[in-house]
DNA sequence: GCGGCTTTGTGAAATCGTGCACAAGAGTTC
DNA sequence: GAACTCTTGTGCACGATTTCACAAAGCCGC
């Protein structure tokens, strides 16, 4: 059998979980913590024991019944099931304000994901240098995808420029898109995409906000409001 | 009845497509399209059609049989289901790479969400002023948060500070977060909280591109690779 | 090595979300 | 105003995901 062969496919909700429990585990290695148990890593996680066990179950039986799961054995397992065994360039394209943080950021390089290129149309963008990366024309995006064998882009686009950031990426051979651009994109069903809006982020947020001001109308007191103390929990991604 | 009474509860996958919806509408809004059916609102936004619809639904019964949806009145409900008949300043925390980046893209101001304050616990940072914010040391949080009455706190920390952060906020008063700091955070469950990360949506990326290598093996030939014509699909969130 | 304690791995039930399929309503034409 | 066409709104079945509950398994102390 091949080193690591198709093994049965994992749920999406299981695959989106998994990189939070490896950031986790990755803090726990890096403070000394050599076994961890499904109902620690949940409370860290912010969800049910019993989910962490199933999303475990999927990469194999990797625990130990009575103890709980070796840190570092499950940071190799989860990494190998992600592909994070190598690292995986990636080409963003647009270098206006958000391409330039995105550059800058950790989140990138240091995770595992080098900034290896940045285009942008803009003549006057071409050239100059962010964060140790210079600027290319956008011409140059399919030379740097194919020359670096890219297959992650990253869209930091204009909404009205995004799809024709995606249309040029995937001729150029990438097979998978961070898009940042508020925007819907059409590609084949081959390419994955991501979509991440900063917008959509806060509306959902003050669908949330104002659910709780009509059901607690403005009579102040600050009776029940925020009791810091008492029944904390992670993640109330509500 | 009063204006709008907590109607019935929308699921949150709805929840968290109606932005998606907004956005499109106001696109199409703009273009002079008056009227929209769910097959082309669900083709804009990579849907189902029957999906567009019961989505709706859950708003009212909005939409004209053997017509469509008028643009500007389903842009007017959704705008109030979500609570964004009116502004939402929020305020910053951590003015470094991200924070800045955050203060000048055009996402918060400009769609509603204008940025009301920042703070840093930097002394370097602090007085110095970012798209036109003026940052503030992170003791005036509080005073901020309470003369702004402001309820959504955005982080833009390291991981090391978010969860500090979040409890300022918190204290202060925000019921809202939107946390872009590599990091679960734990708070009370009237707290809402949305996680941005990069680093997941990489890597749940780079999940679905091993599993394509895995798939078809590098036997070259690029024949079933990128047709970009054919059966383009709307986002193909896998 | 046996009993007790702990924690995993997983069937099975409950819940949530999706998509089909179609009746019902609205406009339009003659 | 009847017949036709179009598109919504929704009951229903299906699939995915979550949660429960518990048997199986490992470890410890005696």
């Amino acid at each position: 059998m091949p080193p690591h062969r198709t093994r049965r496919r994992i749920p999406e909700a299981t695959v989106a979980r998994l990189p939070v429990y490896l950031q986790i585990l990755i803090e726990q290695s890096e403070s000394g913590i050599e076994s961890v148990s499904s109902e620690g890593l949940a409370e860290l996680a912010g969800v049910n024991a019993a989910k962490v066990r199933k999303d475990l179950s999927y990469l194999g039986s990797y625990g130990t019944r009575g103890v709980g799961y070796e840190v570092e054995y499950l940071v190799f397992q989860i990494r190998r099931e992600l592909g994070l065994d190598h690292e995986w360039p990636v080409v963003i394209v647009g270098a206006g304000n958000l391409g330039q943080a995105l550059a800058g950021y950790g989140g990138f390089n240091g995770r595992g994901f080098p900034v290896a290129g940045m285009v942008d149309v803009d003549p006057d963008k071409v050239d100059t240098v962010v964060a140790g990366v210079r600027v290319r024309p956008l011409d140059d995006l399919a030379e740097i995808v194919t020359g670096g064998d890219i297959s992650i882009g990253v869209i930091a686009t204009p909404a009205g420029a995004a799809q024709d950031a995606a249309d040029r990426l995937i001729a150029a051979g990438v097979t998978s898109i961070l898009n940042f651009a508020p925007m819907v994109l059409s590609v084949p069903s081959t390419i994955s995409v991501r979509k991440v809006d900063l917008a959509v982020e806060l509306q959902i947020l003050t669908y949330h906000e104002q659910r709780k001001a009509n059901a607690a109308p403005r009579n102040a007191d600050g009776a029940q409001l925020h009791q810091l103390s008492g029944d904390r929990q992670r993640g109330a991604t509500a």
